[in-house]
RNA sequence: GCCGGGGUGGCGGAAUUGGCAGACGCGACGGACUUAAAAUCCGUUGGGAGUUUAUCCCUUGUGGGUUCGAGUCCCACCCUCGGCACCA
């Protein structure tokens, strides 16, 4: 009887042969089904996938295998995310190049992934860090560069003292060393690449094209940080021929000012410092400079500053305002200078009271008489001591101190940005290289399109001193300038990974296309992407970068639409023993162990059934015998022995069978299509229990019977693949079950005549009574009150009044 | 501090959006099968009272409220998990 046993590994490995031999899942784009593109988040090169990547990616295969059965053309593909720093630190710690240790995780993951029995396209498989690949991704950076939106420009990055070497801010601990050599890292100025992702700030606020989740969107538009407010000019006392220029969202309380804080890194702190305030303040400027970032951002940190001896000219007022700096403000933020103004802004307030500066209130509370405020008050208020100003509630007095400035041209109004330009360079081997040429005459050449790829050297040496191996390696430096063929020196920066993922859902659309990087028809036909999977930690990261990339290319004119990502669905994190998986912790869970004796499709459904997918949830390794043992119940109900039937069946029976049949239907059909897989999984449990059932009573013909379990492998199919095959074949349908449309219910059966009603008095329940479901009004009321028990609990008391719902409940209130 | 998710049996989680709380599964307990164990199958399983049959009371983080009726709506608070955090 072995033949009727259910042995996961051997019908896996059967199934998944068949269908890479047919090419089950290739798909073209001459289907006259229209097309869904799903996809997931290509994985990082790691090493193994453990159950976490398998959390990610077999759910959105489920749906996407439903998307087919929906009658769409499905586009579902897989690749690798194969640059990054570990390889790197591999290369070093084991003496593996990261291109050897890269590939065979590549192989190793890919064998996972095939064990998974997903509807992946293979043929679209890419891999970031091949030349054939990286080779469009610096094409692309040509692209931008033309346009204007790559740049060259300073900024203040990681640095390590003691390795001498920038540092990515993963590569820079929580509490601010270095993670190589425990040396405080500091802020240091450098040449860097940026993109220019401010240009499309205004734009990225725009969601209006994608239907994404709240929490990602809000997370975008913080991130975005748009903040509607004034720039003003202050006058110098001691120089007319120059202003320091402020950014505020308050000028209500501009008669407030009291003294005004620049950020050390400041370009005028030099110029204004008098000589006898100079010592002190170069002694700050240094001792911000190596605090951490985190420590000068830490908001718990005690305010400090010095004064450099010089004042400004509040022009409303002509009051003369001292200058101090202090790193709370951000060079980098609004124009790096605030004013102060201690009553109404709570830093400003802490700052003022521990250097004895004066706190002068313009906005009066409501019932205030003058007193002096014991912290800052920042809620509307009325304008006082604040000249014409005064008695006007400070909202309005917004719009019109904002009119007076820019009538008298002490400034304007203003929009700034908490968004920075997109910093891509990054000091390390294994990355794009960047293709850019320093020409001693000609300054900074870019490679032209036809000497693409730069390839990176193979022959770099890797040695633990933090220091980029290209910059060391003579035969990738050393090159001719493509305008002069003088000769000239390579850029040694390779790209931050991010550029990498920007574009790689674009690639699957044309696969080994070698004369541009995607095919305008093919990305015309699969474009965008309408169903996109993968976890809420990259919402101002991935998904952010390829939001603008995709428009930086829309304004380049390679293609034609706004938005790379229609849909967003963010998963939770699976954990296990509280705690999320990693290698360091020593708690993952392989998904080998699991599939070589449980069998994939019982991995995949479990781990749909732990919770909602939304949620993430916790693995347990007796969890996961409760959907082993039904998928044995299943097997068992469809290929086992055969059931006594009755010869033409019991006609209530076969219509409860068809009832609960097609309420199966409808449920699974709407959870599949809202990621709902842990409640489509219980009904679907509950419907192979009921036909068990079914079985037993011998009350079901033939006919009814194998419609009903028809009905339940379909159901199961985008779930439980290769089961549902494995059973399809075996009830003698046609292969594939993967090529069939996904059932349909009929509403009209789904009614049920016979309904349980409730009956309560006073809200609690007493009785329940089977009853016609289209009982009338008037017969429920009576039926209910005729209840012995419901007697127990009226008797001798008034009814106030019933309430009836329509095939659920009467209520009885009595007093 | 701010923003967002969440708090339901021993555990993971359900609950047609205001109408039978605890679906489905895990675990546990009891039974059948077995020389025995595993597997499988059948029962029981929120807490308490009770003549252990009938029946009754309590129960969705805490405290109030709205309602005939609240896990679901409103107010206040507590806890927890994410994210952001001097943004002027």
């Amino acid at each position: 009887m072995t033949d009727s046993e259910y042995t996961p590994p051997e019908i896996e490995a059967k199934w998944q042969k068949r269908w890479e031999n047919d090419h089950l899942y290739k798909v073209t784009e001459d289907s006259p089904r229209p097309k869904w593109y799903e996809m997931t988040m290509f994985p990082y090169t790691s090493g193994a996938l453990h159950i976490g990547h398998w959390y990610a990616m077999a759910p959105s295969d489920v749906h996407a295998r439903f998307r087919r059965m929906q009658g769409y053309n499905v586009m579902h593909p897989m690749g690798f995310d194969a640059f990054g720093l570990p390889a790197e630190n591999a290369a070093i710690k084991n003496k593996i190049h990261p291109f050897t240790w890269t590939m065979q995780n590549v192989e190793n993951m890919r064998r996972q992934l095939k064990s998974i029995g997903a509807c992946y396209d293979w043929d679209r498989e890419l891999v970031s860090c091949l030349p054939e690949y990286y080779q469009w991704t610096q094409f692309l950076f040509l692209k931008l560069y033309h346009a204007g939106l790559a740049y060259r420009g300073t900024a203040p990055v990681n640095w390590c003292p003691h390795c001498q070497t920038v540092l990515a801010n993963e590569q820079v601990l929580n509490d601010g060393h270095c993670e190589r050599c425990d040396a405080t890292v500091i802020k240091k100025d450098l040449e860097q690449w940026f993109f220019r992702i401010t240009n499309y700030a205004d734009e990225m606020l725009d969601f209006s094209k994608v239907q994404w989740p709240e929490r990602i969107k809000t997370m975008q538009t913080n991130w975005i940080g748009k903040s509607q407010g004034t720039e003003i000019r202050f006058g110098m006392e001691a120089s007319d021929d120059k202003e320091i220029r402020v950014f505020t969202t308050r000028p209500d309380t501009i008669f407030g000012v009291t003294f005004m804080v620049l950020a050390p890194e400041h370009p005028l702190v030099g110029k204004l410092t008098t000589p006898e305030h100079r010592k002190e303040v170069e002694d700050y400027i240094t001792a911000s400079r190596h605090r951490s970032e985190i420590e000068r951002l830490s908001t718990t940190k005690e305010k400090d500053g010095v004064f450099i001896g010089a004042y400004a000219i509040n022009k409303l007022n002509g009051e003369r305002v001292p200058i101090w700096i202090a790193d709370y403000v951000l060079l980098s933020y609004g124009t790096g200078a605030v004013m102060g103004v201690p009553a109404h802004d709570e830093r400003d307030f802490a700052f003022a009271k521990k250097y004895q500066i004066p706190i002068k209130t313009v906005i009066a509370p409501h019932g205030w008489k003058g007193e002096e405020l014991t912290e800052a008050y920042i809620e509307p208020g009325t304008m006082v001591n604040s000249g014409q100003f005064d008695g006007i509630p400070n909202k309005q007095g917004i719009e019109e101190v904002n009119d007076f400035i820019e009538s008298k041209d002490y400034g304007q109004r203003k929009t700034t940005y908490r968004l920075r330009d997109w910093l891509i360079s990054r000091q390390r081997y294994w990355g794009t290289p960047i293709p850019m040429v320093y020409c001693p005459e000609c300054g900074v050449v870019p490679v032209p399109e036809e000497d693409l790829p730069v390839l990176l050297p193979e022959d770099a040496e890797f040695k633990p001193t933090g220091e980029s191996p290209l910059k060391y390696c003579e035969s990738f430096v050393n090159t001719t300038c493509p305008r002069c063929g003088g000769k000239a020196k390579r850029e040694t920066d390779t790209m931050d990974t991010f550029m990498c993922s920007n574009w790689y859902y674009m690639r699957y659309t044309s696969p080994g296309c070698d004369t541009v990087p995607f095919d305008p028809a093919k990305m015309k036909y699969w474009m965008p992407v309408d169903q996109y999977t993968g976890g809420a930690e990259h919402a101002v990261m991935h998904l952010f970068y390829s939001r603008f990339f995709t428009k930086a290319l829309r304004d380049v004119g390679l293609i034609d639409f706004d938005e790379p990502f229609i849909r967003l669905f963010n998963q939770g994190t699976i954990v296990y023993q509280k705690h999320k998986m990693s290698k360091s912790r020593g708690n993952v869970i392989t998904p080998e162990e699991y599939v070589s004796v449980l069998g994939a499709d019982t991995v995949r459904a479990y781990l749909m059934f732990i919770g909602p997918w939304s949620q993430g949830g916790e693995w347990s390794d007796t969890g996961i015998n409760g959907i082993s043992r039904w998928l044995n119940r299943v097997w068992n109900l469809v290929a086992g022995e055969e059931p006594a039937f009755h010869d033409k069946g019991d006609p209530s029976a076969i219509l409860e069978l068809q009832r609960i049949t097609h309420r199966t239907i409808k449920k699974a059909y709407q959870d599949l299509d809202s990621f709902h897989f842990n409640t489509m999984l219980a009904a679907l449990m509950e419907f192979s229990n009921y036909l068990g059932n079914v079985r037993d009573s011998k009350a079901i013909d033939r006919k009814s019977w194998q419609e009903a379990i028809t009905t339940l492998l379909l159901l199961m199919a985008p779930s439980t693949p290769h089961l549902a095959e494995e059973l399809w074949e075996r009830t003698g349908h046609p292969y594939s079950i993967h090529q069939q449309l996904f059932p349909s219910w009929d509403e009209k059966l789904l009614v049920n005549k016979q309904v349980t009603m409730v009956i309560q008095v006073n809200g609690k329940l007493r009785d329940k009574l089977t009853v016609d479901a289209s009982i009338a009004e008037a017969d429920a009321k009576q039926l209910a009150l005729e209840q012995e028990r419901v007697k127990n609990y009226i008797e001798g008391k008034e009814i106030v009044k019933i309430i009836f719902v329509p095939g659920r409940l009467v209520n009885i209130v009595a007093r």
